[in-house]
RNA sequence: CGCGGGGUGGAGCAGCCAGGUAGCUCGUCGGGCUCAUAACCCGAAGGCCGCAGGUUCAAAUCCUGCCCCCGCAA
């Protein structure tokens, strides 16, 4: 089929490989232009376009999608279907009524559930204990339309949003090749109005850890906003990022039973062991401003922490 | 030229601002104690202080250049 491509963050591009692989005529990317990044500021190209490039597919990075010459761009490319994968903007209705097929979208949850931007995150910061990825046919609302296909997958217990990421990727690619397999022969499944969620983009903010929280959601938080926006907390002055954190309900505590949240013990480990308002979260691995990460229990040794002493 | 922090025995750090003896918490090795231990006690090994120049009687420390690592910024 002949298709275009909609995609911008490394989540799309196995989507991307695996189309070309099947054998698809893949005549156009589109992602968001390059965008100044990283440390020194460069200007950088989104890793979409980085493999389009490799693949020699012409590659189209449109500030503006409902005018300028854009849209007359797409129409003219004579396509069967469009694949959308994180591409990051809304696409008007010109666009979506383009294809023969109309277009489709991958996304990284199990619909109605974790509409919007940041699905994969927030099925771990919920405690999800499956997640999971679908194919929809693109109405105009977000996330809204018909599913086409869905796979299902459950979510590790130590599993991070990255480590997440990288499966739903590869599983969202293969549901895309499924997908385009059958177009024309599946029936669109209407969402539920039941069970409707929505996943807004994290910020810095959803990263700061709560000691009043139980041990369980600090957990989940610690896990869901890893790598980014990155877990932390307060400590003497400084910000400490808490790269990988166990939660321990009430029974592994143990001195801290009857702490205030924030209290820190050393565990049995050597890697602190802070009082939450349920149960205690174990410090793996944290990282203080201008470090490299470091084991719990090395930071313990180097910053000398002792017990009684409070993060947050 | 976006802003900023850091490279010190095997690990994590202090010392640098006010140049002059290599320090701390661990780990490792040997010995001791103990029914036993991630506990405790005694002892030992291990570092050209990132690299190259400069200043100085003297540089981990001050100056210059370079290399490497990291945080902010999406």
């Amino acid at each position: 089929m002949r298709v275009a491509f909609f995609g911008t963050p490394a989540f799309a591009v196995p989507t991307l490989a695996a189309l070309v692989e099947a054998g698809h005529t893949v005549v156009a990317v589109v992602a968001q232009p390059d965008r100044p990044q990283g440390r020194g500021q460069q200007l950088q190209s989104p890793p979409t376009v980085e493999r389009a490039r490799a693949l020699g597919i012409p590659v189209h990075q449109p500030t503006k999608l409902r005018s300028g010459p854009f849209p007359e761009t797409f129409e003219a490319m004579g396509l069967d279907v469009a694949v959308v994968v994180a591409y990051g903007r809304i696409l008007p209705p010109r666009l979506l009524a383009a294809p023969r097929h109309g277009c489709v979208n991958v996304h990284a949850s199990l619909l109605p559930r974790w509409r919007g931007a940041a699905p994969i995150q927030w099925a771990i910061l919920a405690g999800d204990r499956t997640t999971g990825v679908c194919t929809m046919q693109m109405a105009e609302g977000l996330d809204t339309g018909d599913v086409l296909l869905r796979a299902e997958t459950p979510i590790g217990v130590s599993e991070t949003s990255g480590a997440l990421h990288d499966r739903l990727a590869i599983l969202g690619a293969e549901l895309a090749v499924r997908t385009l397999a059958a177009l024309g022969t599946l029936t669109p499944a209407p969402q539920p109005e039941d069970g409707v969620t929505h996943a807004r983009m994290l910020t810095k903010d959803d990263g700061r850890l709560d000691w009043s929280r139980t041990s369980d959601a600090l957990d989940a938080q610690v896990r869901g906003v890893t790598p980014w926006p990155g877990a932390y907390t307060a400590f003497r002055g400084d910000t400490l990022k808490v790269l990988k954190a166990r939660g321990h309900g009430a029974e592994g505590a143990g001195p801290l039973r009857n702490a205030s949240p924030g209290t820190v013990a050393i565990g049995p480990a050597g890697a602190p062991l802070v009082a939450c308002g349920e149960g205690a979260l174990e410090l793996l691995e944290v990282q203080l401003p201008g470090r490299r990460a470091v084991r719990g229990a090395d930071f313990v040794n180097g910053a000398r922490v002792a017990p009684g002493e409070r993060f947050g």
